[in-house]
Formats: structure tokens, sequence, C-alpha cells
DNA sequence: AATAATTTTCCACTTTATTCCACTATTTTC
DNA sequence: GAAAATAGTGGAATAAAGTGGAAAATTATT
């Protein structure tokens, strides 16, 4: 069954801890794949996250919208401008779940980057999926007084 | 099996580590060849980053795309232009991977350029591919904060 | 409890990368 | 201009990595 958001973007919500196969390879969770539009492209773009050790996923048409957003932006004949564009890409890959059971093969830079050992959490955060080693995730948790004076920090509703 | 995007034009993402043969060629990564088009052309152009110790490679439709928009700016009867027109096409070459394997052959000027020892590293920008000596790559990635802080510098989106 | 669905492990197979060698073309030297 | 040296090209064999499927185990559902 299949369930999809009103704009045709799939929204992630959950979380989910897979094992790590013999080859390196995770399936990727089956609710997350129902939550997808019916005709959506099984194809999602990982990149390690700047601040956190974990990895983002999109989907392929969100990665094209933000990418192509940037791209847009930008001068490549401008130094910064084609600094920006390479670390913009670096450490990306693309991954697609296959036919059979939707396993995902990630670049072993990538999994070594957040420290993967045995077991992965999927966790989603609507747009995105993030990906982390369990035991991080879990170190990752902030007390509720942090999270209410991180509330304060944000700035009013228009 | 092929994929490609929906304007028809591949996008390069993921990096890929290879090793040069005992002459000075290396394969072309079987990922990057199945993101064309079927009946795309397997034909490159390679010319030396100006800003980075990187070549730069297109495929030779992007090529043609870059090169007629740059063209269509010049005046050949000025002086200006015309020197600009020079540099633009130094040191450029065009390279076919071989049918068996796909191996390319740069010239050796432009390896020398970008300092090869012995393993490269083909890294996806998109619209282009980058091709590194292995470890001036991983010398290049800057931090997060360095990231942001350029990020800052960008025009904003209109 | 039984059935269905999903996850995990295991193994076979295919594709891709690397090394090695033989052959052809081109340039250099005498 | 011929012989030698060098550079370049193509192919085969081996090694490594990646992919796909079956079946067992686990979890969820009826």
């Amino acid at each position: 069954m299949r369930q999809t958001d009103y704009n045709g973007m799939a929204k992630f919500i959950g979380e989910y801890t897979v094992k790590i196969d013999d080859k390196g390879r995770l399936v990727f969770p089956s609710a997350f794949k129902n939550v997808m539009s019916d005709g959506e492209e099984m194809k999602f773009v990982i990149k390690k996250d700047i601040f956190a050790d974990c990895l983002e996923m999109y989907t392929y048409a969100e990665w094209e919208k933000q990418s192509e957003d940037v791209k847009s932006r930008l001068n490549f004949f401008n130094r910064k401008h084609a600094l920006f564009w390479r670390e913009y890409m670096r450490d990306r890959a693309v991954v697609e779940p296959d036919s059979k059971i939707g396993r995902i093969s990630i670049p072993k830079k990538l999994l070594e980057a957040i420290g993967v050992n045995k077991e992965v959490v999927f966790a989603g955060s609507d747009f995105k999926i993030e990906i982390w080693a369990r035991e991080k995730y879990s170190e990752t948790v902030i007390s509720g007084e942090e999270f209410i004076a991180l509330a304060e920090t944000l700035p009013e509703n228009r």
C-alpha cells in the first residue's frame, strides 16, 4: 500500500534499524518505500552531513530541485563558486534499491565516515532521511531543557 | 543498464578511484558509462581546471553547448577576446574510452599538470567529471564551517 | 495460532578492474 | 634509409567487487 503527500513529494517519518549484509548492503525500510508516489523513481542521492556524523538521503527528485537551484546561483568562472560547488558535490552517491528486496549499496567511504559497524538507523526527517550508525544515533539525544532553549532561538512565525 | 536524466544530458555523481596501467591509461568507471544516454557518443573533452590541480572532463555534447555559448559572447576582432579564446582552447584533449574495457589515454602533459602518481580519482560533479591525483583530492577538503562561510558569499536566489 | 510480510543470511553468478603480454606505429639514431 | 628504441594500442587472463536470488529467521497481522 502506498501513501503520498499532497504535493507528490514523499515525507519520511519514523526510525528503522537494519543490519548490514556481508557485502556492505542494507535494505531500505519498506515503510519508506510505501510512502513514495506510485510513479516516483526509487532512486536516491546520499551525502555526508556537514555537521553531524550521519548521511543525508534525498529522493532523486528532491536532489534535482535542490541542485538546480544551487547551480543557477553560481558562476563557474568565479573561484569561490567553483570551490563551493566541489564541496557541494563531494562524497555524494546515487543509490537505487534492488528490485527483489530493496537493498541499497552505499560506498564504503561514506559508511566509514559515519562509523558504521553492523547496524544502521534510517531516521525519517520529512523531506530527507538520515542514516546513522546505531550507537551514535542514541548518543545525539539532547535533554528537554536543551530542546526548549533551542526552540526559543527560532525566528517567530509570520 | 543505462539511465539518463530527463533532458537527455548525463549527470555524474560519485567518486571512483582507478589505477593507472603500465602505459599511462586509465579505465573510465562503468558507473559513469551507465549514466549516459543510449545514443550518446562516448567521447569527452578534457582540460586543466583554471583554479584547482585537477582536470575537467566533459561529454562532447556538454563541451559543444558550453563552447558555443562562450563563442557567442566573443568578438574575434577584439584583442582581449582573441587572447581569452586561445587560453580557453589551450591544453584541451579529446578522449574516447576504447571499446574493450573503456580505457582512456590522457596526454602526459595533462597528467603531469595534476601531479598524478599511481592512482586517480574520477569525481562526478553533475555536468562534468573532475580528475584528480588521489592524494590531492582528499587534501582539498574544507571544514563544515568554511563551507558554510563560502555558501554565505553566494548570491541570493532570484 | 496461522498467515503474511519483511528482514537477514548465505551462496552463486556477473560485471568490472587490474595486470600482463603481444603487436603496431612512430620517432630517433646511426 | 634502415635499424633500434620508444610510445601507443588491443586483447586475454586473473583478481576483485558487485549483483541477484533462494531460503531461513524474524516480525507483524489476521
